[in-house]
DNA sequence: CCGCAGCATGTTATCGTTAACAGGCCGTCG
DNA sequence: CGACGGCCTGTTAACGATAACATGCTGCGG
């Protein structure tokens, strides 16, 4: 494996010049760049990037950390990461830590280690000790999606609150009355938020929220078959049913379908995140958060802050969602006619 | 960020004794030992990993080369790489080259930058110069899944020629004399290999494969579905169908759904590769390749052949598959009775 | 008492690159 | 003519770790 060394041995000039026309830095005259050009092609040479990232004490890497690589939500996230990172000349480690904590501490020592530039962060909860770590070895940090306490950090998340009261608006407009909520862990920001919105519009609607369910448990589809049960077997019975999330919706879907219950005659249902094409999508209505933006903004500020001459002072961004109204909700107790087959209807097989 | 230089200042001992006792290598007294390890709690130490891996030469990396990161069969591989690359140390970067040889080579490229110690490769293409390239560096790799011209590297795959004949074979017990095949790219071993197996069974059962559907297209839901366009089209009229793989068959299913074609009663269908749970798995008859072996056994090659003292010989692995009888297969022309509801049923939305 | 093996530690050089600084040459301007 | 600024190149010293070798101590056998 040849090095800068012997490029400038061969081509007759020193190690530096040929770092120069490498990397395009300083001076260099036409006749150097032509002998080193030359030199590099009949070597084969290939910069050792582990050298060079030693040396100048920058790696060009980020690396997004995120709580469940297999959500559409945040592999969406990724995807804005990468666009924006991508062209700027960075390049990022992906690493999935199931909600868990102490994976969460793992893969950052390992960040540490490998001296990545930043990170971007899902926190697995608001009290890790990621951040502070992270600080204390002076990577910058930007934390995705969910609130933390503290907030001398950057952030960049959706609006969880308005979102759901959005969807918990739809819902009342539509004429529900009763409405439960599943969300996932009460110490996960996003499950407060999404059940504080739902809150506000119950209350603005002259609705006690004590008099309803709201769930908590875990953003998966166990957790939301399980809560959906819990639900059924409950005194009180719901016209509509908010879901804190996408996989929890599956759950309940499943749930309702087998205690018989069509969506959305018997039971609407509204669910915080849109899924990608080739997934339940053109049925469900739901509270799309800009996701790809999310990430996309995440990189752009994490690279600002890192271009920067002096330290930035800790920004935060929140997104709006949206509301994609589609044929889960309808206004409660329509037994007379039925306008859709009302079953899930998945079409395709997922590709 | 603290250096190793600060953990033995802190420690009164020289660098090389804390090196000692981090790596456990070479003698150090118990004293040193405590001595070193409360340095580092104290300053919250943690080694630069590229430094290390500058100066040892290696980086206990390795990568993952593969044609498509969205197909299970590729996912399964990896985790057998991961799961044997992991216990011992390594770990591994995961690159995706969408069958694209010129996306293979940069990755290539940026693998010898990155001086990962080893690459296993499922080539995109016969003759891209990928192993010249890293053979030109030094650098060790195991081609996977596919076959190549040059038999002089490692190579773990299935035995396609075998699996396909287990496929023809399958359905020619069941009566069938009528088979059309759908496969990738005539340049892909697996392509040529599964229509070999496939002619070999013909022959065998006196069928002459000249009067068969023989198609050739890509390893694509869409390609799928396009050569089943063609072959409903044609004059001939296969009681079967054999398909190359996964998601050439998700396309053949679709396409015979718009025909009206009823599976296994008007047409059956075999396919090269398992799925997971949760996808269209309890339906198809399939022929299963070891995914998970083919990448356990590449990984636990590749690290052989990193700790010899010697250069090994190269070695070939091929592994069986397996027929697995599932419910899209049956006797030709069963219009009388209909032993299941025959269409596709998938009963779950995928999580 | 000497030599040698086993333990414990330190010194020096090096991995391959870039940062920082130090010229040297040329032309131009005061 | 000397100073100065733009070009071009080179030298030296890191970055943070480990390989290789050196050294010094102890205890044991001959």
């Amino acid at each position: 494996m040849s090095t800068l060394n012997d490029v400038a041995k061969l081509a007759g000039v020193s190690t530096m010049t040929v770092s120069r026309v490498i990397n395009g830095s300083g001076y260099t005259s036409p006749e150097s760049r032509a002998r080193v050009n030359r030199a590099i092609a009949e070597l084969g040479y290939m910069p050792n990037v582990l050298a060079r990232q030693l040396r100048s004490r920058r790696t060009k890497t980020l690396a997004l950390v995120m709580t469940d690589i297999a959500n559409p939500f945040f592999t969406t996230i990724a995807r804005g990461v990468e666009d924006a990172a991508r062209p700027k000349g960075y390049a990022v480690m992906f690493c999935n830590t199931d909600e868990s904590v102490d994976e969460e501490l793992d893969y950052v020592r390992v960040l540490i280690q490998r001296r990545v530039d930043g990170v971007l962060l899902v926190p697995a909860s608001d009290s890790s000790g990621s951040l502070e770590l992270l600080k204390a070895h002076g990577l910058p940090a930007v934390v995705l999606d969910r609130r933390l306490r503290s907030g001398e950090v950057d952030a960049v998340r959706a609006d969880s609150e308005g979102g759901a009261y959005l969807a918990a608006r739809h819902l009342l407009d539509l004429g529900h009355r009763e409405i439960a909520v599943l969300v996932g862990p009460e110490s996960v920001s996003t499950s407060a938020d999404r059940v504080s919105g739902y809150r506000r519009a119950m209350l603005e609607a002259g609705i006690d929220p004590g008099t309803q369910q709201i769930l908590f448990g875990q953003y998966t589809e166990a957790s939301g078959y399980e809560m959906t049960g819990r639900l059924l077997a409950a005194q009180s019975r719901p016209t509509a049913i908010f879901a804190g999330n996408n996989f929890i919706a599956f759950g309940a879907i499943q749930g309702l379908r087998e205690a018989g219950k069509e969506i959305p005659d018997d039971i609407s249902i509204v669910v915080f995140d849109d899924l990608p094409q080739g997934w339940v999508m053109p049925f469900l209505t739901v509270i799309a958060q800009p996701a790809y933006e999310i990430g996309r903004l995440a990189a752009e500020m994490m690279i600002e802050r890192l271009g920067a001459d002096q330290p930035l002072e800790p920004r935060t961004i929140v997104l709006p969602c949206e509301l994609i109204t589609r044929r889960s909700s309808a206004p409660p107790r329509l037994r007379s006619a039925k306008p859709t087959p009302a079953t899930l209807n998945p079409t395709e097989s997922p590709a």
